[in-house]
DNA sequence: CTGAAGATCTACT
DNA sequence: GTAGATCTTCAGA
């Protein structure tokens, strides 16, 4: 199956993250294809979010990839020991992007591919539901890392990107982004984080989605009834 | 140069 | 539920 194509990515972020959810993602690692369907994402709209590592224009060494083309991958480093893998939405310049939280490995157990994630993934993922379900962890799995920084998934070289099969538009779960520090309400509340709603995607959630509020996939964001005051 | 925080995960109580 | 791991990155001095 074919990869998307850049127009897939350049929206505006909040659409992508949903735009995303039941794509897969495909890791070519030597002659083994490691496959994952996207069931978990968050937006990251920009130099207005303080959620975002460019938050007021901020530019750095390690955010420069969220400066590129719609369909670069940005990956990196925290904790001091975990990587978290992001694609770059929007425009060429404009640093937004969508995190991948949780992947449906798409194997067959005792598969050398699931058996590859798990070798990845040590003795912590026992089950397969363990072995995606977070940033971190799906990088793991996938074997991305910080040599996977600024890779263009539309070239799908040794990453890409698969359309989904069904449905056209899925039941999608909404809520607050996960692990954010303090910071203003508007943006540490803001409902950026989204799932796939089906029963089979659901165990393979990084987290439960609290209050369950459940929309279409193409839905705009609910209108806000009275502005938020600050 | 220094220090504090971080888009996390695991193990243990 | 909570603590500890582990180290890069960045802002500020």
């Amino acid at each position: 199956m074919s990869h998307v194509p850049q127009s897939f990515y350049e929206v505006p972020a909040q659409r992508l993250a949903r735009r995303l959810l039941g794509c897969v993602l495909v890791r070519q690692l030597g002659s083994l294809q490691l496959r994952g369907r996207i069931v978990e994402t968050e937006a990251y709209v920009g130099v207005q979010d303080a959620g975002c590592h460019s938050f007021s224009g901020r530019r750095t060494p390690r955010n420069d990839a969220m400066y590129a083309k719609a369909g670069t991958a940005y990956v990196y480093f925290t904790y001091g020991m975990h990587y978290c893998m992001n694609v770059v939405a929007g425009k060429q310049e404009e640093p937004v992007a969508v995190l991948l939280r949780a992947l449906e490995p798409l194997h067959e157990s005792g598969s050398a591919e699931l058996r590859a994630m798990q070798a990845a993934r040590g003795p912590a993922a026992k089950r397969a539901r363990d072995l995606c379900n977070g940033p971190g962890k799906l990088c793991q799995a996938l074997g991305i890392d910080i040599a996977c920084n600024r890779l263009d998934l539309c070239r799908g070289e040794t990453m890409w990107i698969e359309p989904r099969a069904t449905p056209a538009t899925p039941k999608v779960l909404v809520g607050p982004r996960i692990g954010l520090g303090t910071m203003e309400p508007r943006w540490r509340d803001a409902p950026l984080r989204f799932g796939l709603a089906s029963e089979e995607a659901r165990p393979f959630l990084s987290k439960p989605f609290a209050g369950e509020h459940e929309e279409n996939s193409r839905a705009p964001k609910p209108k806000p009834r009275a502005r938020r005051k600050r």
